[in-house]
DNA sequence: TGTACATCAGTGAACGCGCGTTCACTGATGTAC
DNA sequence: TGTACATCAGTGAACGCGCGTTCACTGATGTAC
């Protein structure tokens, strides 16, 4: 049966933050349309009223996050409190919830033309917002700063979960915080 | 029809090749056994004769590889040597024959336990030889050296394959080759 | 060394299953008067 | 403001397809004599 224009809007939103989650939790080709459908209260035959296809829905899924997540950043965020926040072992251990980039990063690489146009963009203000308070003398080196201190993250919180010993696992995120960070 | 026992591990030898080439140009979960097999030159009802699942071939064509990667590896080779290498044009458009850990890493995470204590004895071995070489004064700080440097090298192959613009795919590679080789 | 036959690696049809996508239908919404 | 009805978001059955896995069969291998 039809709904209201808002109930719409709120489908759809519901139905990106499960796809969001359910993503990262398990892998772009590791859930169904009607896994995500279901975890968004709804039957996986209304889905093409709202996306083109799954590709599309992972693209929108990853702006959908991304967005929220920069919406969410305070303005004056050194990169080394990022860097403290993103190597901790509760980011470590939230995958649902946690950085698509290290969720998803290998896949996304296979992905669609606008998937890797989305994290494209995302990529270049992270790194234009870490240059500002990355460490180094002039704007090259710091820009060179953030650009190795973000894949040290995004490669550190990868290795961190993939280790099967949590000593291991620790270990390199706390390496690693320590190099991002000292000047 | 019956075969030689070398041909059984001439047969072995190239599914487990053809695994680990398709596992990494594809992913894990976008190459089914039967297109493994066949690019193996064999059918596919074969397979459980060689292994368990496909979650075991997984593991072992992981195995597989990284025992290769390390045997054709120099004995004394530098960190600094290793990243330029790695951190190189032409590494990053062979996904199919580069690091395993960029081109699977975050899929890795949701595998098996077998093929996460396959990854985390070759991350141990990686960390281990990098820190004889990696810059630092006291043993500790050449450690810390490794692990950050071999995160931002994986970290900073991933990013640079997702950008879909070759200039900022260029200057990921070329930053995180700076950072990590400078002292 | 030569022969007879048990072994078993590989073949290809078949299995049940879940996938992405389509579509006829339902019934609440929201517009036209 | 109240009513009549066209619109259309969501439902659930159905589609063709490819998946991982199984299995009866084939015929070359390699062992026993």
């Amino acid at each position: 049966m039809k709904v209201s224009r808002e109930q719409v809007a709120e489908h759809r939103h519901r139905i990106l933050d499960a796809a969001a989650r359910l993503y990262r939790e398990k892998g772009l080709e590791g859930v169904s349309v009607a896994q995500i459908m279901a975890a968004a209260g709804l039957t996986h035959g209304g889905f093409y009223g709202h996306f083109k296809s799954k590709e599309d829905l992972i693209a929108q899924a990853l702006a959908h996050v991304l967005s929220q997540t920069k919406a969410a950043k305070p303005p004056g965020r050194t990169m080394a409190a990022y860097a403290a926040a993103y190597l901790d072992r509760s980011h470590c251990d939230a995958r649902a919830e946690g950085c698509p980039f290290a969720a998803l990063g290998s896949e996304a690489v296979r992905g669609s033309q606008d998937t890797r146009a989305v994290l494209t963009r995302s990529l270049r203000e992270q790194i234009e917002d870490f240059s500002a308070t990355a460490p180094g003398e002039t704007p090259q080196e710091r820009r060179r700063a953030a650009i190795a201190g973000w894949a040290a993250m995004v490669g550190a919180l990868i290795l961190a979960r993939i280790a099967d010993d949590a000593a291991l696992s620790d270990e390199i995120l706390e390496a690693t915080l320590r190099q991002v960070t000292a000047p």
